[in-house]
DNA sequence: ACACATAACTGAATCCAGTACAAGAATATT
DNA sequence: AATATTCTTGTACTGGATTCAGTTATGTGT
């Protein structure tokens, strides 16, 4: 709900595009960073919507033109991330198994993350306390993508999507992702690219779904 | 936080256990088939915690006395279920390979559920609207039963619990738990134990996770 | 210039979950 | 009876989220 007609999905936060109407005294960008100073000051917890808004100069009301919701705000870099994946799925080379065809999408929609580009949530998250509201934000990107890959799998193995096949393969391939996201993050200076830790982290499963049951 | 003195983790619920003091007027189960009621009718979102008590015949304040939170009034069972997992795993047999013995302790902390026992939640979750907020109350369960499970993981395998590997182990495990349980529920009248399906789940990324890597 | 459509912002009202706490009520123990 | 214990009730408050009517700033067409 609480459609936002907004950005022409802020495809370049430069040129926030909107040549008719009352321009934009804000934006995604002014909304995080302020939102980022404040939960790194304060937490997450303690940080009221009224505090992020003052400090970007915007009436309250103009935070949720933005974002649907508090903890949407940690998530702009990801979620654009994630739109690709049905293109990059889409894309994937048909004769690649199912698991393996899903790492390369992932790994091609992560091209972007690399130790220069972490998205802010991923770093910070020990620092912000309360991680269980958090996490609660993160769950709605897991079930959304959940939902994709389900249908991915189920149609590349020629199943039902309600079959308990795909539905395992969708869960568990992505709470993969998120586990090596997250080791990735925890790496510090030291991690390279984000791409080369999902696949490490989905190679066991493409194997364990690979070999031992009747799928190619 | 909140902490509940309450009926001595509600081992029976026919005898709530309370020696002394003013006896219970009400009980999760009350409060349980007074949500359940009114979620079918009108949705999770719209139903109150006013709405819930009110149908119970209590006040407000006592529904907090039962349940920490709006959405755990669906988790009952299943928390009573993982509360088990520790001592599941404790017990689990030091030979089996890790992913194995996850698989076992589940199965085992399962017992319970069976053709005649499953939670509400996992039947009725497309009935009642607003999944968002409901899966944000699994989450809290994911990630404590996922922190559980990396420790024992790391332990066993000798490793860091910060190392990536027993942080994928426990992710993966837990989501092919909650899509073989998924699928369980979504069964219908065919289902028969919970414990097959997960083990069935499981399989696939047991054979992955001890056959490509250097893990026992 | 002027009017108009459009898009964004404002501000206030409303709802509800969750927290805190004090006061009261019903019971067992002594 | 007095007391401790345990649960219930009521009230008040914080803060996230939704809604909406009204306002303001812009571009566009005349």
């Amino acid at each position: 709900m609480t459609q936002q007609p907004l950005p022409t999905s802020a495809d370049d936060a430069g040129t926030p595009r909107a040549r008719r109407g009352r321009p934009r005294v804000s934006s995604r960008e002014v909304l995080e960073d302020a939102a980022y100073e404040l939960f790194i000051e304060n937490g997450y917890a303690k940080t009221t919507v009224d505090h992020i808004t003052q400090r970007a100069g915007v009436s309250r009301g103009t935070f949720f033109n933005y974002f649907a919701a508090k903890g949407d705000v940690f998530w702009g870099q990801v979620d654009e991330s994630l739109a690709h994946l049905g293109e990059c799925l889409a894309a994937s080379d048909p004769q690649l198994p199912v698991v393996r065809a899903i790492g390369e999408a992932f790994a091609d929609a992560a091209e972007g993350f690399g130790p220069g580009n972490v998205p802010w949530i991923l770093t910070q998250h020990q620092l912000i306390g309360s991680r269980d509201e958090v996490q609660a934000s993160a769950l709605t990107r897991f079930t959304a993508q959940a939902d994709t890959l389900r249908s991915f799998a189920a149609a590349r193995l020629g199943v039902d999507p309600t079959d308990p096949l795909p539905r395992v393969i969708a869960y568990t391939t992505i709470s993969a992702v998120i586990a090596a996201a997250q080791s990735w993050a925890a790496a510090g200076s030291s991690r390279g690219h984000l791409a080369p830790y999902l696949l490490r982290a989905l190679a066991p499963v493409a194997d364990g779904f690979e070999g031992s049951t009747v799928i190619r």
